[in-house]
This record gives C-alpha cells, sequence and structure tokens, in this order.
DNA sequence: CCAGCTCTAGAACGTTGTTCTAGACTCTAG
DNA sequence: CTAGAGTCTAGAACAACGTTCTAGAGCTGG
C-alpha cells in the first residue's frame, strides 16, 4: 500500500532508458498544473511523452506513485533559507514557511493530493529544517515536537483552504457563495459581518496566523 | 462546478419517496467508513440502498453531490459546546475544536475531501461559533478573521495529517517507513533524534500547538 | 379516464487503471 | 560471431467506473 519511497527503484540499464522517472515526473507536474488532478491520466501522461500508455508501468507501478513523486517534486522548489547561527529564527521559519504555502499555491492540486504519506525526500529534507531551527531556537521536547507539527499543520490546513479557492476561480462560483451566505446572516451573524468568504489579502491573514503561533512557541523557550 | 449548497433541491412529491436525500447520505457516510474513498461508488452506493444504482441521479446530481452532502453530515457530529457569557473562551474554543479534530478522526476518509468548498450548514455553523468566541473574547479585525482562520486550517492540517496515518494502520508499512527514515539518520539528524514518525499521544501533542496559537491571540485581545 | 407529475431503473457509452503478453533492442559471456 | 539474459516498449483486453438516455411504473388532481 502506498509507498515509492519504501521500495528499491530499479536499476537503469546499461544505457538509460529514453523514458525515465524524473520525465515522467516532471511531465506529470505539467499535467497537473494544466489540468489539475482530474487532468492526469496514465494515457495522456503517456500521450505528452510519445509513449505507449502501459509503457509507463515499467518505470512505476501505480499511478499512486506518480502522485507521490509529483507531490514530492514541487516540495523541492521551496528554497531552504540561510541558517543564521546567532540569528532570528522567526525570520528563518516564517521563510520557509511561507515559501512552502507558495509552492503548494503554485501548484493548486497538491492540496488534493496531501492525502497520502508525505516520505519523499524533498519533504523530510523541509521538515528537518523546521524542527532544527526550532531546535537551535532553544525548545526541548514535549514542545519541540509539538511546534514543527503545529507549523506544518498550519501550513497544510491553509494550503487546503486556500488552494480549494483558488482552484475555483470561477467568479459566478464566488458570487453565488457570497449570496448563498449573506442571505443566511441571522444564522452567520458573524461570519457576515467579517466578510469571510471575501476576496482578502490572504498572505497577511497566513502571516499574522504564523506570528500567533510562534509567539506562543517563543513563550516555551 | 461543485455545488450542493448553491443549488435549489428538488422538491418530494405528493407523500414522498423511499429515496430520500438524507438515506442517501446516512448510506453513504456507512460505505465511506467502511472502506474510504475509494469504496464508495454509485452503484455500491445504490445496491446498499436497495435501489438501481441510475435512479441515485434523481435525488442528487452528482457524486460530488453525495460527496459534499457526507463531508458535512460528519461534522453535524461536533458538539456546540456551552456558551459561557463571562466564561473562559479558551476552554469554549479547545472543547469545539478537539471534537472538531475528534470527529474527523473517526471517519478518517473525511480529509481527502476537504480539497471542496465548505459551504454546508454543520461546517459553517461550527466557524461561526468558533468567530463569535473570539468576537466575544474581544478580539478585533483584523485579528477576528486571522485568528478563525489560524484555528480553522490548523484542525484541518492536523485532521489531513493524523487521519493519513491513522488509514494505513498497517503495522508492516509503519515499520518499513521508520526503517526508512532511521536508515538516513545523517540526513534527518532531528527528525530521527526526536522520533518523528514514532506513535506518541498526537492529542497531546495537537492540545499543545492549540496552547500557542492561543497564547499568541490571547496577547492581541 | 386521462394528463401530468414524481420516481425508478435497464441499457449503453466513453474512460479509467491495470494486467497479460509478445516482441524489440543492447550488452556480455562463451 | 552467436546465444541469451536482461532492459525496455507497447498492443490487446478486462473489469469497473460515472453518467446519460430512455422507457415506463405509480400516484394524484381534475
Amino acid at each position: 500500500m502506498s509507498g515509492v519511497w519504501l521500495r528499491p527503484p530499479r536499476s537503469p540499464g546499461r544505457s538509460g532508458p529514453p523514458l525515465h522517472r524524473e520525465r515522467i515526473v516532471a511531465a506529470a507536474v505539467e499535467l497537473l498544473d494544466q489540468d489539475g488532478v482530474g487532468g492526469l491520466t496514465m494515457r495522456r501522461l503517456a500521450e505528452r511523452l510519445d509513449a505507449g500508455s502501459t509503457t509507463l508501468y515499467w518505470h512505476v507501478t501505480n499511478k499512486d506513485d506518480v502522485l507521490d513523486l509529483a507531490l514530492d517534486q514541487i516540495f523541492g522548489e521551496v528554497q531552504l533559507p540561510e541558517q543564521t547561527p546567532d540569528g532570528n529564527w522567526q525570520s528563518e521559519v516564517e521563510a520557509l514557511v511561507l515559501g512552502w504555502l507558495a509552492a503548494m499555491l503554485r501548484h493548486p492540486w497538491s492540496a488534493a493530493l496531501l492525502g497520502r504519506p508525505l516520505l519523499g525526500p524533498n519533504v523530510l529534507t523541509r521538515t528537518e529544517f523546521l524542527q532544527s531551527a526550532l531546535r537551535r531556537a532553544g525548545l526541548v521536547e514535549p514542545d519541540l515536537t509539538a511546534g514543527t507539527h503545529a507549523l506544518a499543520n498550519y501550513v497544510i490546513g491553509t494550503a487546503v483552504t486556500l488552494s480549494t479557492w483558488q482552484r475555483l476561480d470561477d467568479p459566478e462560483f464566488r458570487q453565488a457563495a457570497q449570496r448563498h451566505l449573506t442571505t443566511q446572516r441571522d444564522r452567520y451573524p458573524t461570519l457576515v459581518a467579517s466578510g469571510h468568504l471575501d476576496d482578502r489579502d490572504w498572505a497577511d491573514t497566513f502571516r499574522r496566523g504564523l506570528k500567533y503561533l510562534m509567539a506562543g512557541l517563543a513563550a516555551r523557550m
């Protein structure tokens, strides 16, 4: 069940096949960017690679493999901030976490794939960075683990929420959702008053939440 | 595109059909609980209701409708805490948020469905409660919106992460994942040292993160 | 009795992920 | 130079899926 990372990769032939994993993953990401999760089928993926659809199964055991690999691939886009030994841990964490969120929003399909174990090298490297930044800042167990999970899960949750609305960029739908809410002002007075579905500055909102979290963490150091 | 909540429901017949939406949704939740998202097909759902598979399409326009309805259904299980007018807002928020997470973990498939707009009455009612609790505690914009989103997204992210591992309860897989990590101790020293994939008390970890977040929010009141 | 609904469901279509199978190509061993 | 064991490609085919089309029950009000 579901683990590209736990299986050894197939050893390549003498001169290397024209269709390697990397090409497959790159094409998969392109396809996902274009048409979302529903747009990625093994046949369309093969077509884009000028290959037979069943050929893919030599390099990859599953469609799940492709999805796992594509997901970890985009986490590789997240730049690791410079480690400042003296330094401000909060700016390190903020930089990483903002980059993380930005990468997921650049590939909105990624949020829908988070329901699979994140064991790829890129994800693990970034989580390692996050936790080590907290440790260097002086956090100890059990706050260290709790802090890491809190930050990571906050990013994940935000990515899920934001990419949902981003993927539905149909303005007609947004308006209908707005109407749906405002016509029930008596049920949801606070939500309506605060414009819960409005298109506000999500980056600022996210950063604020991050500040709350880091403030609470700082108190434990 | 994707909106049961924005379409008016079909008006029922004279004496009410034996196959209403509520029965369909209930059966869908049962099926999802048993076999996960992959186990829910329109044919299996109809079979469980002793109906023709195509009959479902009279009561529901889409499979997406079924998923949207099932998802909102389980949010109805989340109990709204007593509102204490004088009261400790933190205990209110904690009770709601813990109940929210627990409901999603009781139905681990729900996390995989979060990539759709949450516009159902049950979700909106709970979000309204959350935000009104923060408002009553004295939070004002823009912290009010940011706080609501932070809490909601933290729950969502945690639910995604935890239900992923819960769904993969195969101990063999967990062990393989452990080995995968520990054999790369040089790459991920901090993660390995803190037992990142260990089966720890997730409820405590979650509660700790919640405390950080609420502490940061309290400072803004 | 009929007309007009609410509701049911069989047949069928196009797509999907995946397996089975046969064959091509390439390098090494004898 | 030939035989053969990988390495890699891909056509045919299968079961299962979501969904549409269509025909027709069953009931109710006129």
